[in-house]
DNA sequence: CTGAAAGCGCTTACAG
DNA sequence: CTGAAAGCGCTTACAG
C-alpha cells in the first residue's frame, strides 16, 4: 500500500521495525471519557513528554464500559503498546497482562493496587477545602459526593469529613450522594434543601457538580454566594467563564502528566519509581465563596 | 517483551501481521486541539464505528504547529496507518504521502483539496442564523469573525454576508475581528463599541467567542440579552450551562464523525465517495437572543 | 483438503 | 571495520 521510498525519502517501515526489536514504541493511555477537559490538560503533558522521547501515543476510550476496557487492554498483549497509564481507576484483570508489564496509574487511584501512581492528594486538598470554608465562618457545610465506587470520591470525602471532626463540627456532616456531572450536581440541590440544619455552604467533588449545585439553587430563588457559598474540585478551564466564577481546587494537571509519563518511562528502562507522587494544589478563590458574616438574609 | 501465550490465551502479534498484510488496521485522525469539546463527540462518532469494525484509532494533535502536523503524517508514511481523518484544515504538503493515501476531511474544509468532505454547510448555517437576527427586528448585526486564514472564518463571513446584503442591510455589515477562544470574544467587545453605529445584535464565529463577548459586554455594563442579542455556533455541551443560556447553531457532531469515518472505509475498500456531504444543522434558540422591539433603552 | 515453506522489512549478532 | 545472513511472527500462495 505504500512506497517505502517517495520523493521525500524513505520512511522506515514500523511494522518490521517492532517485529524485530519486540516494542512498538508507543504508550497506550487509558480514559474513561476523552470529552472530559479535566483529561485533556493531562493528556497535553503526557503527549509532550512522548513527543520529545519519540514515542507515539495511543489513546484507549473506555466510556466507561468493562469490555471497551479488555479490549483496550489488548493493545498491551498484542504488540500495538509496550506499557500503559491508566487515568480510569480500574485496575486489569489479574492474569490478563504479563507480569512486569509497565502501568502507572494517575489521577484516581486503584485501593490495593501495587501500581505507582501519580496525581494529587485528595483528600489533603478536600480537608484543605473544608477548612477554607469554616475558615469563612461557616459551620454547616454539605459534602456534594462524586459518584460511589470511586476512589476520588473515597478520597474526597474522608478529607471533607476529617475536617469536619477536627473542628467540632462532627454533628454537620453532612454528605449528599452526587456525581462527576453537572446534572448530578443540579439533581443534589433538592437534598441539600430538605436538610434539618440548612448548610451555608456546599463542598462539591468536582466543578461540573459545583456549577451544576449553583444553577439549581438559582433556580430555587437562591443568589450564590450570597445565601451559599459553593466551592468546586479540578479548576477546569470553564470554571472562570462560568458565572459566577467558581471557587476551588487547582490541580497541576499538565506536570501530572509530565511526571506520570516520567515514571513510566523509568518503569520501561527497568528501573524503580517512587509512589504515589503527589503533585502541588491551591485553593482559587473566585466569587462563589463568602465569609459567613457577608450573608444576608436567607428568603424563606 | 512479551509473551503470546498467556493464562488467558493467546493474542497475535500485530507486528507481524501488519508487516505480512501491509496494513496497520489503523486510522489517524489528526486534530488542532485535543481540549477543544468541539472535537470530543465526532471522535466519539469516528470511534464508535472503527470499535465496529475492528480498527485502531491513533489520535494526532497538532496543536496547530505546522512541524507536529508532519510529524503525526509520518504514521501514513512508515505504515502505523492506512488512511486520515483530518479536522485541521491543512492538506498535507503535496508529494509527502503515496498517492491515493485514504483521506477524508471533516468540518474544516480545504479550499482547492480533492479531499472528500463531511461537515455542516458553514455558509448556509451562517446565512441561517443572521436571517434568524434579522426575523427578530434586528439591522444593524455585527459579526465577530473566526481566526483568519480558516475556512471556517471564511464559509460563516460569507453566509453572515449573504444574509444582510439580501435583507438590503449591505451598508450595516460590519465584521470584527475575531477567533474561535473565549479572549477573543472578549476582547473584541471594544471594537464592537467603536463602531459608528451601534449593533444591536451579534452573531459569533463560535460558542467561545460568543461567551467572550457576553462576558465583556457585560463588564462594560451591557446587558445581554436586554440590550444586545448574541448568537453563537456549534452548540458545544457548555452552551447550556452558560448564563444566560447561549443561543447557537447545532452542528450533528457524532453523526459527522461517523459519516466520516464510513466515507474513509469506502475510500480503503477502492470505492468512491460523494463530496460534500453536509449533515443537518439547525438553530437553538436559548435565552441570549430578544427580539429588538423587546429591548429596553441601551445605558449611555 | 492439509501442511510446509516463502517472504513481508527490519535489526543485530556473527562471519569474514 | 564491513557486509551477508538469520530470524522476529505472521499470512497466504503453493505443493503434495
Amino acid at each position: 500500500m505504500f512506497d517505502a521510498v517517495t520523493e521525500t525519502g524513505y520512511s522506515v517501515n514500523t511494522a518490521a521495525q517492532m517485529l524485530r526489536r519486540n516494542r512498538s514504541g508507543t504508550i497506550l493511555v487509558i480514559l474513561p471519557d476523552i470529552s472530559n477537559p479535566f483529561f485533556s490538560e493531562i493528556l497535553s503533558g503526557i503527549e509532550n513528554v512522548a513527543t520529545h522521547e519519540k514515542l507515539t501515543i495511543l489513546i484507549g476510550n473506555t466510556n466507561s464500559e468493562p469490555e471497551r476496557f479488555l479490549n483496550i487492554l489488548e493493545n498491551l498483549r498484542n504488540g500495538r503498546a509496550d506499557g500503559a497509564l491508566l487515568l480510569n481507576g480500574v485496575a486489569p484483570p489479574v492474569g490478563m497482562l504479563p507480569e512486569h508489564t509497565p502501568m502507572v496509574t494517575i489521577s484516581e487511584s486503584i485501593a490495593g493496587s501495587p501500581l505507582p501512581h501519580v496525581g494529587t492528594d485528595n483528600e489533603a486538598a478536600a480537608y484543605e477545602s473544608t477548612r477554607y470554608l469554616i475558615s469563612l465562618g461557616h459551620k454547616s457545610i454539605a459534602h456534594v459526593t462524586g459518584p460511589d465506587g470511586n476512589q476520588l470520591t473515597t478520597d474526597r470525602r474522608s478529607g471533607y469529613a476529617k475536617a469536619m471532626r477536627e473542628a467540632g463540627l462532627s454533628d454537620n456532616i453532612c454528605e449528599i450522594r452526587g456525581g462527576f456531572e453537572f446534572q448530578n450536581g443540579k439533581e443534589a440541590v433538592s437534598a441539600l434543601m430538605r436538610q434539618p440544619t440548612k448548610p451555608t455552604a456546599v463542598f462539591c467533588a468536582n466543578d461540573e457538580s459545583a456549577m451544576g449545585v449553583i444553577r439549581g439553587l438559582e433556580g430555587a430563588g437562591y443568589n450564590v454566594p450570597r445565601d451559599y457559598s459553593v466551592m468546586g474540585f479540578d479548576n477546569v478551564s470553564f470554571s472562570h467563564i462560568f458565572s459566577p466564577e467558581l471557587t476551588t481546587i487547582h490541580q497541576a494537571r499538565y506536570e501530572i502528566g509530565v511526571k506520570a509519563m516520567q515514571a513510566l518511562l523509568a518503569l520501561m528502562g527497568g528501573q524503580e519509581t517512587e509512589s504515589p507522587i503527589f503533585l502541588p494544589h491551591k485553593i482559587i478563590e473566585r466569587s462563589t465563596t463568602l465569609p459567613l458574616t457577608g450573608r444576608k438574609v436567607v428568603p424563606e
